[in-house]
DNA sequence: GGCCGTCCGTTCGCTGCCGAACAGACCGCC
DNA sequence: GGCGGTCTGTTCGGCAGCGAACGGACGGCC
C-alpha cells in the first residue's frame, strides 16, 4: 500500500526493475508506460532501429532468427525475468532478429534514449542489465547445442519448463503449430513427442491450451540444457531482488 | 617506425586493441603481456573465474559448450577481430562453456582488473567491447539456427570462410576430426563433405592441412549464415580502425 | 443446430546423419 | 627402410526428422 505502484500491473512484477535501487527507479518510474503485449506483436523486426526497451511482466517474447527459406528458430525467449532489446545498450540498436509476442500480457516500456541516459551513468542499472545480456548469451549457446544433439522430444520439454518458469499458473495458451515454429520443427514431430508426454501423463491438452499435470515428470525427460541455463540465470541474477519486499 | 609497438608482432594486429584513442591504449599497453597461444591449450573451463582477457592477433580461439555425454558444438571463434572473455566485464565473471585454442599463434593478455579499471571508465573501450559482444551474440544466434536448418556440407562452408577470414593465408592446420567436434557432427560426415568440396576444386587437403583454392566456389555453396554473421560484424565494428594508420 | 475454420492425428516414402567397424594411406621416427 | 601412430576413405544398417497429403475432431459463430 505504501508503494506508489501497489496494483494489480506493477513494474516490480519484472525482476530487472525490482533489482533497481530506489533512487534509481525513481528516475525511470514515470516513464515507464504500461503496455498490452498480444500474442503475435511483432516488438521489433530484423534490422528495425528500436524506438523503446521492454520489460516484460505478465507478457512472454520470444526472440526468433528468421531464414530466407522460410525457416526459423527461436534462439532465446524473455519474460518477466529480463528486457527485450538488449542490442540498444550493447551498440548497433538493432540485430537481425525478431522479437514476437509469444504469450499475450502486459509489460512496461520505456523510450530507447531515457534507458541510455540510465545506462551511461555507468552504475548499477548498467551492471544489472549486462549480467541479463549475459544470461541471455548462456541461453542462446545451449539453444545452439540442443539444436545440434538433442531429440525433439527433450526439446520440447525444455521449452515447456522454461515457459512454465515465466508464468503464474500451469497452463500455457500455444497451438502445436506455434510451438513447432518455435523449436523450428515440424507440427507434426511436436504432435509426436506432446503425444508421448500426454499419453506418460506429464501434460494434457487441447485445441491450443497446454496444462502441465507433472512438471517432475517433464523434468526427468529434458536434456542438461534446461538446468544449466537455469542454474545461470540463477546465479547471475540472484542477487536482483533486494528492493523486492521494501 | 614511429611506434613503439611497430613489431612483427604487435598489439594493433587486433582490431580492438587497434580501435582504442591513444590515451586509452597508452594506459593499457604497458601491461598488455604477449603469449604464444598452442593448439589445443584450454583459454578458460567452464565455470573457471577469468584471470585474464585474450586479444589475439594470429591465434584463434574457438568457444564450446560440452555436454554430458561427450557431445560438443562451436558456438562462436574468436580472433584477431576480438577478445576471449567477455563474461568477465558482462558480469558472473565466468560461462559454462570452454575455451580453446583452434590455431595457434600468438595475443595479448591482460590482467582481469586491468580490464575492468578501464571498462568501468564508461568511455569508448567499454563501448567497443560491447559492441563486439553484440557482434559475438549474432555469431551464436545465427549457429544456433544453423545447426537446426543447415546441412553438413553448408556448414562446412561456413566454417572454413570465417576461419580464413582470420587468417593471413589460405592454408589452415585442421584434421577433419577436429572440425567435426567443432560442428558437433560425425568425423566421417566431413569427411563426406569435404571430399565433395574437394572434388568441386573449392578446396585441397591432406593429413590436418587444408587450403582454400576457390574461395567463390565456397561462397557459392554457404548457406546465409555466413553472410549475416559477416556483414553483422562490419556494420557494428566497422568505425574501429581509426587508430590503425596512424 | 449446422457451418466452417482451426487444430490435431496419422500415414507414406525419403533423406541426412548416426554408430560402429575396418582398410588403406601418409608421416615421423628410430 | 621398416614400424607405429595418426589421419582419411568407405561401408553397412538404423533412425530421427522431413515433406506432403488427408481425414477427423473440436469449437465458435451465425
Amino acid at each position: 500500500m505504501s508503494s506508489p505502484h501497489a496494483q494489480l500491473h506493477n513494474p516490480n512484477q519484472n525482476h530487472l526493475l525490482a533489482a533497481m535501487l530506489d533512487a534509481d527507479f525513481a528516475r525511470l518510474a514515470p516513464h515507464l508506460e504500461q503496455v498490452s503485449m498480444l500474442l503475435g506483436d511483432v516488438i521489433y523486426d530484423s534490422g528495425d532501429k528500436l524506438q523503446h526497451v521492454y520489460f516484460p511482466t505478465t507478457a512472454i517474447v520470444s526472440i526468433h532468427y528468421l531464414l530466407e527459406n522460410g525457416g526459423s528458430s527461436e534462439i532465446a525467449g524473455g519474460g518477466n525475468e529480463g528486457v527485450v532489446g538488449v542490442s540498444l545498450f550493447m551498440g548497433g540498436n538493432s540485430t537481425p532478429s525478431r522479437a514476437v509476442v509469444q504469450t499475450g500480457g502486459v509489460g512496461y516500456r520505456l523510450k530507447a534514449h531515457l534507458l541510455m541516459e540510465e545506462f551511461d551513468r555507468a552504475g548499477p542499472v548498467m551492471r544489472v542489465l549486462l549480467r541479463y545480456t549475459q544470461a541471455l548469451i548462456t541461453q542462446m549457446s545451449q539453444t545452439a547445442v540442443c539444436n545440434r544433439h538433442h531429440t525433439v522430444e527433450q526439446q520440447l520439454c525444455r521449452w515447456l519448463l522454461l515457459t512454465m518458469d515465466r508464468l503464474p499458473n500451469r497452463e500455457l495458451t500455444m497451438t502445436q503449430e506455434l510451438i513447432a515454429n518455435m523449436l523450428g520443427v515440424r507440427r507434426e514431430g511436436v504432435t509426436e513427442a506432446a503425444g508421448r508426454l500426454q499419453q506418460r501423463g506429464f501434460i494434457s491438452y487441447r485445441r491450443g491450451h497446454i496444462s502441465v499435470l507433472d512438471r517432475g515428470g517433464l523434468e526427468g525427460h529434458v536434456c542438461e540444457c534446461y538446468g544449466v541455463v537455469k542454474k545461470e540465470f540463477t546465479r547471475l541474477l540472484s542477487d536482483v531482488r533486494q528492493r523486492q519486499g521494501s
